[in-house]
DNA sequence: GAAAAAACTTAATCCCGGTTAAGAAATGAT
DNA sequence: ATCATTTCTTAACCGGGATTAAGTTTTTTC
């Protein structure tokens, strides 16, 4: 059996190093951590959860990005999170009441991810106690990402907001379409395009 | 000692009950955290936190009702939050972080809360591995409904979100001021208004 | 119960961002 | 390399909701 150790344990170093910066994380906790999960690759555009599903498990990403998005009834689609690497993603409402999704869970790019059932979360939180605190403080700062997204959208005007988000995020804009941008923000793609456009004519003027 | 004891666990029922909606919770847990929190009562418009200051602590309303929120520069407010009985609320970023806030927390209705400092959140939930789940269980639901009421910012107007906002909640809509309320569903109490107005008239012309 | 403060209403005006439509550019597939 | 699909752009038009301002009603306070 240790023939595998090096094959199986590498696959999990990201979520490793996630976890030890909010909690300490012994040698035993890994060992139960790695025989409650698996990894597993989805190509570009892949689905992970589709509406009318239930969402079975709780995905870190450990390479590429997912989105979870929804369809409005004119056809535009909001992308409500995106997870980059380190990050986690899931539908909490669907996981926890087994309730059947009304999102989409998508790869914006080929992606690794660690799959997390619901079942194996009950069981590694009960017994992995770093795990379950774990686990609190993300969801927490997602609440509280969450809210200060909703902050952004009170007190900025649409422009403003890609500009601040571009400006935080300058590397992530370049590697997903400007639609997801613009959905996720909370326009319509020809708005983007409408602001881009008179930066450019701005920059334009500025070097003379 | 056990004097005072009728006196001091009544004073948190309403958390005990809370909690055993989503974890079991033993005699010696309860005991734990009724020596770890404090039960206080805040006037109507008191302000229990001010941009500026760092957050300590989580705060369980007991009776009453707490809000979130935070002044644009054109003088509106936006709740972010509100808190009824038997929610938690806190501004996760300034207590994680230890970071001053820019937000208020403040009383709409007189109110009763259990105070759990972030010190003793932290004890508490190493303590009690219970309460540590409860806690994680609250952030996920939390989190949740955030995104819920993300998507309801995405795919509805104004107008329909007031309507389905009151068709939810009718008995909260009479507990609050009107401008809370539209600040809350991200609107100018001026709309809020009109709406009403207009749907007045529809009643009244139904009638006959 | 009078005065002050807070909350709500009404209406006119304006502008940001949505909608529509058609074409251009970039990306992907075989 | 070519065709098809996806993504992005441009521009004209429109409308929902913000802003402003003044007046009314309700609630609070002493």
């Amino acid at each position: 059996m240790i023939f595998y150790y090096p094959k199986v344990m590498p696959a999990l170093t990201e979520l490793f190093d996630h976890m030890s910066r909010f909690v300490p994380v012994s040698a035993e906790d890994k060992q139960v951590l790695t025989d409650l999960v698996e990894v597993r690759s989805v190509r570009k555009k892949e689905h992970l959860l589709s509406p009318g599903e239930i969402c079975h498990a709780n995905y870190f990403v450990k390479k590429g990005c997912l989105r979870m998005y929804f369809i409005k009834d004119n056809g535009l689609e909001h992308t409500l999170q995106f997870a980059l690497e380190n990050w986690w993603i899931t539908d909490f409402m669907s996981l926890e009441n087994r309730k059947p999704t009304n999102m989409y869970l998508q790869a914006v790019e080929p992606a690794e991810v660690v799959v997390l059932t619901k079942t194996n979360m009950d069981i590694l939180s009960g017994q992995v106690p770093q795990m379950e605190r774990y686990l609190r403080l993300i969801a927490e700062r997602a609440f509280a990402a969450s809210l200060f997204r909703m902050q952004y959208f009170f007190e900025l005007s649409v422009e403003s907001r890609y500009e601040q988000f571009n400006r935080r995020f300058p590397e992530f804009v370049q590697r997903i379409p400007q639609y997801m941008l613009a959905g996720f923000l909370g326009f319509t793609p020809e708005v983007l395009s409408k602001i881009r456009s008179k930066k450019r004519a701005g920059a334009r003027k500025k070097l003379g």
